[in-house]
RNA sequence: GGGCGAUUAGCUCAGCUGGUUAGAGCACCUGCCUUACAAGCAGGGGGUCGCAAGUUCGAAUCUUGCAUCGCCCA
């Protein structure tokens, strides 16, 4: 068979399509459960933190996918058997956005569909327009198995959702009640603690003057000046207060004040919780509308009088400011107060103000009937996991974190009031003349049930509420794991016990959950919870904390801020290889990573020296050649660059199992580029030309390279399977995805034992000599005589041998291993001087100066063995390897030093 | 206010359990189109390792304090 020949320049357009539906159709990604018996010890699985259905690659996905894929087609190499599940996550209120905002394009609100046409439209939408992330994993080239791909809204799924639900209830995990939450006036649904961000507003501090009752006054006049950031909230005020022990304040006790505009008399209580030192030391208690003020309402059984609707306007209790929206009422009640002398002051205040994770929307404290999971009792099971040491972090200080909000955490409200969504299990009896007071209880059931257990009226109406998008994330560890099918899931799943199958036995706990610390409350926690509680099981073994992507100015990327980089412009212009690369490479371990594109060009050129290393091989290859099963005899040198590789090899499996991985690429990239391009590929020009060793030589070539591409194949999976198929041996389905992975030679390192010193002093010798040629510029081309003189006879007998090599990196004629005659240009190096014949073209000066500068770098290094050798306490304390290699060291400086001297000399005289 | 992390060359970062003349890439300077690669090759300049004290024979590395920046929580 002809050799195909390969492009000049390498050019990444193409490589995605020809690899990537070949490895897909193939089948390397998936699991062969049918010809395969699984260990637990033998598999390796990671399910992908499911991306928004609504969702595009972002830079976060690209590197989030890359670090998995690599881990994946690591192990899959190591011959494991691999399983990295795909999927999306159904997003509640994104999806529901996106929808009603196609919806508006029609002049049509979701109100108008109704329920059930509103969620066909979501999943004739999805059907349409949901692909878009998966479509782009492909071109990231991840190895996902998509035979297993799920979505949190298919069937099986939300069973499962539907199965735990009931569970937790029957455990009296999940209860239903009346409490304050978090509300997004935008999206008109309630919102869990954590979907709420706190910022920073520069906002006022309010000192209104409420009048007192009859018969009451402080400090002779007839108001109490109250300081609130909130002055709209005034209309649902129940009380004012003031700290229990709060002298100032104390002749008021049984006193009542005037809410203004609403006019009615409201109590002033005494609170510990009062902060004394803020504002005036009295405040105003609003319990339907604030945390805190619901707490004290509670306390002293104040009514909880709510002021605003769903949307965040005024509701009916509002008196004459119905209707107006929350920042309209602000402004509005400010000014009226102020025209009524009601305004003491107004100051600038800053202070902390919630806002949703979703929408950006103000959050409105609301008091609402809601679903909530009583959440201590599983989160202490999911800080069992992670103290036990069952799941590990990485980088470990975010396990602080982890266990820090784990202490602190409160119940979760998993309701949300939207349409797309699980919706929950629960049935209420509308009833008739029957009913029952049970009735009144939700029933919760996996399936709707047929009628009431209490009454037997068969008219039963599901909750509207739908499940945050989380619970079903929680799941997602073990849910993705189990079958696709209901009847199948309760098969595998029987009586609330564990559930098992083929699958869990062997993939569940999944060995590595790679995501952003964002996410840790999100995700990983919850996800520790559900895994805890229904798999008895941490669901990973380790969990991989990765980082932030920010710019060049260290900002977070934001579409608002217009510095979204979009990474799949980035593997059109770079290549999908150059980019992982990049993104790997960048990415400090557990620090922000800053985006530095000038590092990505730079991964390019990488890309293009593989090729051409490729090219340089193959065009030296003889047509017929085939790589020798017998190791032929290699040289010093081959020995050398195949140790070099050995090290190499180790080096990057520690740091992948380390999850190391911009030491991996730095380890590959200089082997590759430093050791096997600049050094032994420059050797091997000359090598190719000898007989003698070009046996070993094209072995040596050939068997690097190729264990190069397959440990560079994890990060850059289409390059590598690329050039690997243009090697001689590669047949039509010997992919480089499945190979193995590369083993450290013990032969070679035994004999790299031997010569590696006589090869490290040859390299440095040509390190020398080209040094003296730039800085005396001598021509490029030009090939000089050389003598070298060596003190150690068995070196010299070593760069006889090794001569070729030498002549070629050096680029020197003839080499001689005496004293030479006549003027030379003489350069000291460790054991002994290298002359070079230039007596010639000899710069008096510029040699001297050249002398003169070896001499300083020198000096400072004797300098600094001496003084440590100077202090006697570093002769009696310091290891005594230590002190004998100072004295080696001063000794070597000092020959070298009076070397130049000599040669300074000689010049001047 | 509490906690975590950072601070090393112009820029982005390595330097892990203290011991080299403190490294790399990009940028910069010099010379080369040497038949794999100019997306390349060879060589070079550039750092009192944020500041101060301490531990130690020895500190970029360990300890403490301070400064600056970032993040999380309140």
């Amino acid at each position: 068979m002809a050799r195909r020949e390969l492009d000049k320049v390498y050019n990444p357009k193409g490589l995605q399509e020809k690899w990537y539906p070949r490895w897909e159709k193939g089948g390397y990604f998936e699991l062969k459960e049918e010809n395969k018996k699984f260990t637990p010890a033998n598999s390796y699985s990671i399910v992908i933190p499911p991306p928004n259905v609504t969702g595009s690659l972002h830079l976060g996905h690209a590197l989030n996918h890359t670090l998995q894929d690599i881990l994946i087609r690591f192990e899959r190499m190591r011959g494991k058997d691999t399983l990295w599940v795909p999927g999306t996550d159904h997003a509640g209120i994104a999806t529901q956005n996106v929808v009603e905002r196609l919806l508006a394009k029609e002049g049509l609100r979701r109100e108008d569909l109704g329920r059930e046409k509103f969620e066909e439209r979501v999943w004739q939408w999805k059907a349409e327009s949901g692909g878009m992330i998966t479509h782009q994993m492909r071109k990231l080239g991840e190895s996902v198995a998509w035979q297993r791909e799920r979505f949190t809204m298919d069937e099986g799924l939300s069973h499962i959702v539907r199965r735990v639900f009931v569970e937790l209830y029957k455990e009296g995990l999940i209860y239903r009640g009346e409490r304050m939450i978090n509300w997004c006036p935008k999206d008109k649904t309630a919102l869990s603690n954590i979907e709420v961000e706190h910022k920073e507003i520069n906002g006022n501090l309010y000192y209104v003057r409420y009048p007192l009752a009859k018969g009451f006054s402080h400090e002779g006049k007839p108001y109490l000046v109250v300081a609130t950031t909130r002055p709209e909230t005034i209309l649902g005020d129940e009380a004012l207060a003031v700290h229990v022990a709060d002298e100032r304040y104390a002749h008021l006790k049984g006193a009542r004040a005037v809410v203004p505009f609403i006019e009615k008399e409201i109590p002033i209580i005494f609170d510990s919780a009062v902060d004394k030192e803020f504002g005036t030391g009295v405040v105003k208690i609003t319990p339907a509308h604030d945390f805190n003020d619901f707490e004290t309402g509670q306390r002293h059984k104040l009514p909880m009088t709510n002021v605003m609707t769903e949307s965040g306007h005024i509701n009916e209790h509002g008196g004459i400011y119905t209707g107006l929206s929350r920042e309209e009422c602000r402004k509005k009640i400010t000014a009226d107060l102020e025209a009524k002398a009601l305004i003491e002051k107004i100051d600038a205040h800053k202070h902390s103000v919630g806002h949703s994770y979703r929408s950006g929307a103000v959050v409105e404290p609301r008091l609402s009937l809601q679903w909530f999971i009583d959440i201590k009792p599983l989160a202490d099971k999911a800080t069992h996991a992670v103290k036990s040491g069952a799941t590990e972090f990485y980088p470990k200080r975010w396990e602080n974190l982890f266990f820090d909000w784990m202490d602190k955490i409160e119940d979760w409200c998993i309701s949300r009031q939207l349409w797309w969504g699980h919706q929950i299990p629960a049935w209420y009896c509308v009833g008739d003349d029957h009913c029952k007071r049970e009735c009144k209880e939700p029933i919760v059931a996996v399936e709707k049930p047929d009628a009431c257990p209490h009454c037997g009226c068969k008219n039963l109406e599901q909750d509207t509420d739908v499940l945050d998008t989380w619970f079903s994330s929680a799941l997602w560890p073990f849910s993705t794991l189990l079958p696709k099918e209901p009847a199948e899931i309760d098969k595998a799943w029987q009586g609330g016990k564990v559930p098992t199958s083929a699958i869990l036995d062997n993939f569940y706990p999944t060995s590595t959950l790679v995501t952003g610390f964002d996410i840790i409350f999100f995700w990983v926690s919850r996800m520790l919870m559900m895994g805890m509680h229904f798999m008895k099981k941490a669901p990973f073994k380790k969990v991989l904390i990765h980082s932030l992507v920010r710019d060049a100015n260290r900002q977070k990327m934001s579409k608002s801020k217009g510095n979204v980089v979009n990474p799949l412009e980035k593997m059109d212009e770079y290549g999908t290889d150059a980019f992982r690369f990049f993104i790997i490479s960048i990415m400090p371990d557990g620090k922000d990573i800053i985006y530095d594109e000038s590092r990505l060009k730079g991964y390019q050129a990488f890309c293009n020296k593989i090729w051409n290393t490729a090219r340089y091989i193959l065009m030296n290859t003889p047509e017929d050649y085939r790589i020798p099963k017998d190791v032929p005899t290699l040289s010093a040198m081959d020995v050398y660059v195949l140790e070099e590789l050995n090290a190499a090899i180790e080096k990057c499996e520690k740091a992948i199992e380390g999850f190391h991985f911009a030491e991996y690429a730095l380890t590959i990239y200089d082997f590759l580029w430093k050791t096997f391009c600049d050094q032994y590929i420059e050797m091997s020009k000359v090598a190719l030309r000898n007989e003698a060793i070009k046996e070993g030589t094209l072995y040596t070539l050939y068997t690097v390279f190729a264990a190069a591409l397959k440990i560079l194949h994890p990060v850059m999976p289409f390059i590598t399977e690329e050039l690997h198929s243009f090697l001689p041996d590669t047949k039509e389905n010997d992919l480089l995805i499945i190979a193995p992975w590369p083993k450290v030679d013990g032969e070679i390192r035994k004999g790299a034992h031997k010569t590696q010193h006589a090869t490290e002093a040859l390299l440095a010798v040509v390190a020398k000599i080209r040094q003296v040629r730039a800085e005396l510029s001598v021509e490029p081309g030009a090939k000089i005589t050389a003598y070298l003189t060596l003190t150690d006879s068995a070196l010299v007998a070593f760069f006889q041998e090794h001569l070729p090599f030498l002549q070629s990196l050096a680029r020197l004629g003839d080499v001689h291993f005496t004293e030479p005659k006549g003027k030379m240009i003489r350069a000291v190096i460790k054991g002994g001087n290298v002359y070079l014949d230039l007596a010639s073209n000899i710069d008096i000066e510029r040699e001297k100066a050249r002398i003169e500068k070896e001499i300083q770098t020198l000096e400072k290094g004797r300098m600094a063995s001496e003084s440590k050798l100077a202090s006697p306490q570093f002769a009696e304390r310091a290891p005594k390897e230590l002190v004998d290699a100072e004295k080696a060291k001063v000794t070597e400086y000092n020959t070298r030093l009076d070397a130049l001297a000599q040669m300074l000399n000689t010049l001047k005289g």
